[in-house]
This record gives C-alpha cells, structure tokens and sequence, in this order.
DNA sequence: TCTGGGGTCCTAGGACCC
DNA sequence: TCTGGGGTCCTAGGACCC
C-alpha cells in the first residue's frame, strides 16, 4: 500500500515570527540575526526580493538593509520556540501521526486520509495560519524525499497556492525534472558538484542513474535518496519524540576572552544548559567534552583551538558534577596570551535515567541521595519563574563575555514583564 | 569592531582482543 | 626467506540537515 507523506514547512519561520505580534511589518521586508548578531540566518520575501543574501555577516550588508529600510532583528529564541509548539500543536491535534523534524518543519503521514490529502491540506493549512499567524507550504509525496520535493515545488509556484501533492499530478516526472540537482533532500553542495560535472543537473536525471554506481560514489546514504526518489521509502517516519545522542551547549562570546576565569564562568553556563536539556530527555550522560578556539576569521593573529574529553566514573545528570568535569577540562587545554572567541561542551554517552544497568560505583559518594531532588527543584524554580530563577555560582553574573543581542524583540509569550500591551478606549 | 548553533549518519583507520 | 584470520570498539573526518 503505497503512502502519502506530507512535508509542513513555515515559511521563513523567524522573519514570521517577528512579525506574529507586529502586523505592520507584513509586506515589509524583515531579516533576523545569528547569536551575537552575526550573520543574517532568515529572511522575508521582501527581503530576499531586494536581494538581501542568506547567511552573510550582517556587518558586510548593512548599508543595503539600511538603503531598503529592511528590519532587522536580533535572534529571540524564546519567541521561536513558543511559536513552533504551538504550530506543531496544531498539526498533533489534526493528524494521525507527526514527526516534528525541526524547530520549523514536521512530516505528518496522511495515507488514506478521508477526502483526500490535498484537501486535507489546505484545511490544515488554513487552521494553522488562523490559529498562529505562521504561514506554512505543504508539500505530499510517497516517501519524505518527495514530499520535501513536492514543498519546494508548492513554494515556488503561486498557483499551488502553498499545498502540492506529488501522488495526484499527473506529470510527476516534469517536477522533478525542474528540481536543480543541489535542492534535492540529501544532496549538499559536494554531491552536487560532482554530478553536475557528470551532465547530472536535476532530480530525474539523479533518479535514473545505476544504484550500485550511486552507492560506489555516495554510500548507502546516497543510495536511499536514489531509491526514495524512485519512491522507495528508506527513512522512518518517527511519531513521537526522539532523544538525542548527543547535546551540545556552545556560544561564541560577544568580546574576545583571554582570562581563564571568564572561560570557566562561561563553561559553567553552558554546561547548566546542556545538563537542562539532558534532564528534559530524561537522560544521564557518561561522557563530557570540552573545546575552546581563537577567532579563526582573523588571519593574522595567532590561532590556538582544542578539546579535552572526561569520561564520567559513573553516568549523571547532575549539574554541578557536570560543571566540575567540564571547567577541569577547560583547566587542562587552557592557555594564556590568546584571544578566544568560543567555547563549548559536549554531552554524550548518554542513556535514559531509569533502565541502565547499576553498579557499586553508583554508590555514595558518586551518587549521593540529595542529588536528584536537588535538580528536580532547580528545575521546577526555572519553569515556574523563569530560566536562571536558581542557578549555580559557578556561571557568574553579567560577564562581559556574554553575547551581543542589541536588536531583540520581546518574549511577548514567555515572560510577564515583556507581554504585548493594547491601549483599548 | 563586526563572520551562528545544534544535530545525524557513514567510513576508514588505529588499537586492541583471541 | 619468512610474518594469520577474524573480531570489536573508538575516534576523526566528511557529508549532510535545519
């Protein structure tokens, strides 16, 4: 039984969202900052028509936003991420199975789905734009490669009005045939390269080539989007979350650091947010790694950068251990006389909390009995009263090395003090 | 002055084991 | 002149994704 899978994409998630609560910015040309406000990472359809380019630093393309009247953001994650649940709550409610792929894309699997996916579709894609204001593409397909396919397609083409399903058209070979070779799921500018080299420029051309050639060249990662495109579905369709393998907590800082206790306050704060997002996953992990580097933009000044793993006698989520172990590591690689521009930590060997084998090193005084109740009510502070409400002397108060956000807006619906006010008369 | 952050999967090669 | 075969685990690096 053949399926249909829908790709839901918002559109230019961040530059929406900026816009959810400040509705004269539609039809405005908006663009929203990395951290520290440092590259241009979305962009509006304004923005892009007068040709803003994606990912260049903002400090080389600020005379044209300022000669286009662009608006500009600096990034408010918190704003994002509240939107994005709130998207993804709308596609849970209303389809059978969904799986939150990104901060802004989710497949939902619409088999069989009563009068048809297509008007399925557009339903769905109406409640979410009533309910959010976030305006979303979706895009139907028989595998998740094809309905990424159809999204792109249903992007471009005015007439789709923002929903195309690939199982319904009937020249399904002549949309992937307008796909470029490089837009297709799974094949980076690398691949592409080389098999436009070969007269290979777009997806059917990339369909019809031999499969034990594609695997040779491009292993069996490569195989599966030759065989999804032939719609052969080779990647799960995961309803449900997924814990991660790995947590990583990094920042570039908003100044250069040279003191080794700004590197360790930093740490500190890091690891207090990766060891936040083990705990949500239920999790412990086993293993830290820590990594520190110069500012390798900057050719000419002397460059240091390395990384220091500390494997865990007993696997944890305890923030304070975890903070110990990482600011050892960072004790180990540091070195005086360079600037650096970033730091990080790394969590792995991670396994859920509860279903692990025990051993005696679990024992006091590895595992001691205060520790868990400890987290669970720093926890329970920093989701009732906000994040940082308790936390650890370790992360320092207001470091200078903290990031450069000058352009954020409000957290309109995650802090009290920052909600939207109406004047009503 | 100013260039993001967080993931996954695959493969090759080294270390080590019997 | 001559130096096995078969494994596992780990890490680094490449490629890709948002």
């Amino acid at each position: 039984m053949p399926k249909s899978y829908a790709l839901i994409d918002c559109n230019n998630f961040y530059a929406s969202c900026e816009r959810a609560f400040r509705p004269e910015l539609k039809g405005r040309p908006v663009v929203v900052l990395s951290n520290n406000d440092g590259c241009i990472i979305a962009r509006s359809n304004e923005a892009k028509a007068v040709g803003v380019p994606m990912g260049s630093p903002y400090y080389k393309c600020r005379g044209q936003l300022k000669r286009h009247r662009v608006e500009v953001f600096s990034s408010n994650y918190a704003l994002y991420g509240d939107l994005s649940a709130r998207v993804m709550g709308v596609l849970t409610r209303f389809c059978p199975g969904v799986e939150i792929y990104s901060i802004d894309e989710a497949f939902a699997d619409l088999t069989n789905m009563p009068g048809g996916a297509d008007a399925f579709a557009r339903q769905l894609k109406a409640t979410v734009e009533t309910w959010t204001t976030i305006p979303v593409s979706i895009g139907i397909g028989p595998t998740k490669t094809l309905a990424k396919l159809a999204n792109r397609f249903a992007k471009k083409h005015p007439r789709c009005r923002g929903v195309f399903d690939l199982t319904a058209s009937p020249a399904p070979d002549l949309i992937l045939k307008w796909t470029e070779i490089g837009d297709v799921w799974g094949i980076g500018p690398r691949h592409a390269k080389r098999l436009r080299k070969l007269g290979v420029n777009n997806a059917l051309d990339f369909r019809d080539l031999r499969r034990d050639w594609v695997q040779k060249k491009m292993t069996v990662t490569g195989l599966h989007t030759l065989l999804e495109l032939r719609g052969m579905p080779c990647l799960g369709f995961a309803s449900g979350p997924v814990s991660k393998k790995t947590i990583v907590s990094s920042r570039s800082f908003g100044r250069p650091v040279t003191r080794l206790e700004d590197l360790l306050e930093a740490t500190a704060q890091y690891m207090t947010r990766a060891a936040e997002k083990l705990r949500r996953q239920e999790s412990v992990a086993s293993h830290v790694l820590v990594f520190l580097h110069t500012n390798t933009f900057k050719l000419g000044e002397p460059q240091y950068s390395n990384a220091a793993p500390i494997p865990l006698p007993v696997a944890t989520q305890h923030t304070p251990t975890l903070i110990r172990a990482a600011q050892s590591g960072i004790e180990r690689i540091y070195k005086e006389d360079y600037a650096f521009k970033k730091c990080g930590v790394m969590l792995s060997g991670l396994e859920p909390k509860n279903g692990r084998w025990l051993n005696f090193l679990d024992l006091p005084p590895n595992n001691r009995p205060g520790d868990a109740p400890l987290m669970q009510t720093v926890d329970a502070c920093n989701t009732r009263w906000g994040r940082d409400t308790l936390k650890f002397g370790a992360s320092g108060n207001d470091g200078t090395w903290r990031m450069k956000r000058e352009m954020c807006s409000p957290r309109y619906t995650t802090v009290w003090e920052e909600l939207l006010e109406v004047m009503a008369e």
